[in-house]
DNA sequence: AGGGTATGGGAAATCGATCTCCCAGGAGGT
DNA sequence: ACCTCCTGGGAGATCGATTTCCCATACCCT
């Protein structure tokens, strides 16, 4: 049906050897007489290489891949943005792919993705704990790393942000504008940032920090926060919430129940995304630096033995100061 | 390195022949001792399949793909999702690529995916004029389908919705609910869904619709269109909002400037995605029936031959009332 | 003129699984 | 006892591109 190259050589009147050496580009000289009709043979058949055969053959694609547990999660679509804008500038392509939250699905996906459709996986595992087993047997097949989350046993580096130290800035800068009655609204520690920040909230203010435990990272999940936070008004006169969608809810819901943001509550956030500058107030948050990660997470993929190694690898967080946390009543 | 196939089966005292019929699965007779044998053979070496060779010998993938404009719009997320979850109900795996809604980014991840890293491949298209061709190209190696948008000249058949139809649902309700002086807020008409519900627009109202152009599909283009529609104050008591992203946009500007929504202005949206319920008023929108959608898209590249037609089918779309049309001022 | 060295290009092996033959041997029938 | 039919299973071809040899020719130098 197609041109093979078989077809291509025949037609230049050259070994399939040479047409291959043409269209692959190969580090080889052939005659320029011969490359032209090697060439002119291709494009009149509208010569297409057959890139299962080629895998087969080199092993590799060309391609690298991701998988995030959940796209409708906007910070995990920012998070592909990076990675994909710096396969692209390679000349690669970058698929993706959505876990739907769940590790079974997470690992059907890793395990079609890392045979033969990429030469490298980023993967933001589900959980901490189920999410492992998959990527551990992947990575014996091609290069992994973690990325945002780790899983542990998973034997590949992870490249992540630092979560303590961004709950710090958080923490700081509440007090800095006043703040003393701080809360966390954070949800199930199945992942190992929400598990991170949790502690480093903890670390931080022990007894005197309240917490509000969610069951799932979920706009449904803010809006629940938000009620309870209600019932605890004049306790608390800040939060910070460890994603954004739930601060999307919380906030939402404070506006329509009267309570004042900033001025009687301060919300801060995580993963500053687009959504966070359209709330009203827009919001405070912690931005990761997903431009420096998704460099680091692909040059590791194309060492390969680097990311062979149990290791996390920490970034900065940055602190984006918006209305949401203003100063307003000062003390 | 990792184990072959013909490993397992020279553990296992068989064929290669009989060892792939064992692992494929394929239908032949196979006595159950031997299969015994080689599914022992094969869980002791670790035995995975190399998807490479196969899909070279089989040219199948058991993947789908879908090539979305940007994953930023939340539309298209619930659009993956419902293809995902009907791939994954076959079994299947679906993966995906974000086309930066830039055609030549399109055209090359189209090009990789139809490959031989998918069995077929579902594309909304970026634009009406640019995406034809490469769409084309790729219809001729594996099925295509065009998804919600679709591209002139690509000679495959496009699922998509009743953009007239919709038009009309929404003008119907507002002016059920009592307004006359209806505006669209659309952005340029590079894609066919824009183009076709300005079309169905100004066949309905001609001279009496007035019309807001905007640039580009975002949250920002969509305040620009509030500021602008806060001039025009008086001359409009509703809005059409050609997708969620310009109703957010508007609606925050809206408020921001005290123009009460829905009283003085009722607004509606299409793409009836996740933020249109928790923004102030919730939004009147349009529903694309996505798994209906979904189902037929997949069933189209299955029959493969129905595929390749130029044709385009139109599913019937579904209102979704809420606050934000609500009759507020009557007459 | 002869030997050495590039350099271009071809033949054939290879990647790993699948699938089409085709054969051996047992069951069943007359 | 002989023939037919059926079933299980193996040998080898095949998918298409790449890549490793290795040979032929041309070019240089002494």
């Amino acid at each position: 049906m197609t041109a093979r190259l078989v077809d291509v050589a025949q037609l230049a009147g050259v070994s399939r050897a040479t047409a291959s050496r043409v269209i692959a580009g190969t580090p080889r000289n052939v005659a320029p007489e011969l490359i032209e009709r090697v060439e002119r043979a291709a494009r009149e058949l509208g010569y297409r290489t057959n890139q299962s055969a080629r895998a087969l053959r080199t092993g590799t694609t060309g391609t690298f891949g991701v998988v995030v547990p959940s796209l409708a999660n906007p910070y995990f679509v920012q998070l592909i943005e990076a990675l994909s804008r710096r396969v692209r500038a390679d000349g690669g392509v970058l698929v993706v792919s959505d876990a739907a939250n769940t590790p079974d699905i997470e690992a059907r996906e890793i395990d079609t993705l890392v045979n033969g459709k990429v030469d490298g996986l980023i993967v933001v595992p589900v959980t901490t704990a189920e999410s492992g087993t998959a990527i551990k047997a992947a990575a014996s097949i091609r290069p992994i790393v973690q990325f945002d989350r780790w899983s542990e046993g998973a034997g590949t580096v992870a490249v992540t942000m630092d979560n303590h130290a961004a709950i710090s800035m958080l923490i700081d800068h509440l007090r800095g504008q006043g703040r003393e009655k701080i809360a966390l609204v954070a949800a199930e520690q199945s992942s190992s940032s929400g598990a991170e920040r949790s502690a480093a909230f903890r670390d931080r203010l022990g007894q005197a920090g309240r917490a509000i435990v969610l069951p799932s990272i979920t706009t449904d999940a803010g809006r629940k926060a938000g009620r309870r936070l209600i019932r605890m008004r004049g306790d608390v006169d800040a939060v910070v919430c460890a994603a954004d969608v739930l601060a999307i809810g919380l906030v939402t819901t404070l506006n329509r129940a009267g309570v004042a943001v900033p001025d009687e509550v301060a919300v801060t956030a995580f993963d500053d995304t687009a959504i966070l500058e359209v709330l009203d107030p827009p919001l405070t948050s912690i931005r990761h630096p997903l431009d420096a990660m998704a460099d680091r997470a692909i040059a590791l993929l194309h060492g390969d033995a680097a990311a062979r190694e149990e290791r996390v690898e920490r970034f900065a967080p940055e602190l984006v100061v918006r209305a949401s946390s203003g100063a307003g009543r000062e003390r």
